[in-house]
DNA sequence: ATAATATAGGACTTTTGGAGTCCGACTTCG
DNA sequence: CGAAGTCGGACTCCAAAAGTCCTATATTAT
């Protein structure tokens, strides 16, 4: 259907909230403040830390903080850490592939293609979303 | 995901198909030449035909043929003639909407990213594919 | 030390949409 | 009439998204 999930459409928000706040953020916050489910917002957390466009602090008063400048965040990377697969095709997917892809006629046109969204997704930077 | 469907794909081959032979085809023949299920294709055709770049001629010699410049068809009329929704987020569809959306803080720049979507769907035309 | 608060992460269910199949009806030409 | 085509509903199957639940672990405050 052409759509970004809603895991990342969370990841915004979330990343939004922590550049416009600073310092450190609880999920519990972010999710209470946003109406988001906690449990759902707190493995998009966890999968944006291990990006390392975030990082985390565990314990009492522990919590989320961002730790890249949110003109380098972009969308692409959003989408990448958050989604398993970002291709527009499978034969335009680095591990997938597809059996039809030597006599297929189109699969030219459909790497163009995913050119022109990776630069589309690209022009979405976290400080545009401020 | 952010994936082209297969019956978008599939439509794409078709219009192909019919725009390097021209005339008449039928899809068992669209269908053989390019390994696509007879069924399913057929379903696609009746969509595109629906949308008004094919028309269709039935009984004994029918088939389908293109009657649109391969300039004007371009893959958001194609997508929007298979896919029932085209939308990035459920905000920017027209018959959608989302109950987050009056206090959503991401919301306008998603209406932009659609924007930016549909400008890059638009710079595939069928004629390009050829 | 202990209790409270927070992330870490595995396992699970439910929901949704894509993909593909099947079959009967209708239309046209020879 | 009968063959070759489109038309279109209903259906199954499967994979991914969405959401839930529960336990472990780390850190801080008291
Ligand atoms: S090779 Fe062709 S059919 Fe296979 S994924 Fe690429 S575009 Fe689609
Ligand atoms: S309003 Fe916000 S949450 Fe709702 S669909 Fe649009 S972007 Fe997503």
């Amino acid at each position: 259907m052409l759509r970004l999930s809603k895991r990342v459409e969370y990841g915004l928000v979330a990343l939004q909230h922590l550049a416009r706040r600073g310092g450190v953020s609880t999920v519990r916050e972010m999710s209470d403040d946003n109406g988001i489910s906690y449990d759902l917002l707190a493995k998009i957390m966890q999968d944006l830390k291990r990006d390392g466009m975030i990082c985390s602090h565990q314990g009492v008063r522990g919590g989320y903080t961002l730790i890249l400048a949110p003109q380098e965040i972009t969308l692409t990377r959003v989408v990448n850490a958050l989604e398993k697969e970002n291709s527009i095709t499978s034969c335009t997917s680095a591990g997938e592939g597809c059996t039809r892809e030597p006599d297929c006629s189109i699969k030219d046109s459909m790497h163009i293609l995913q050119g022109t969204m990776e630069q589309a997704l690209n022009s979405v930077t976290l400080a545009k979303l401020l």
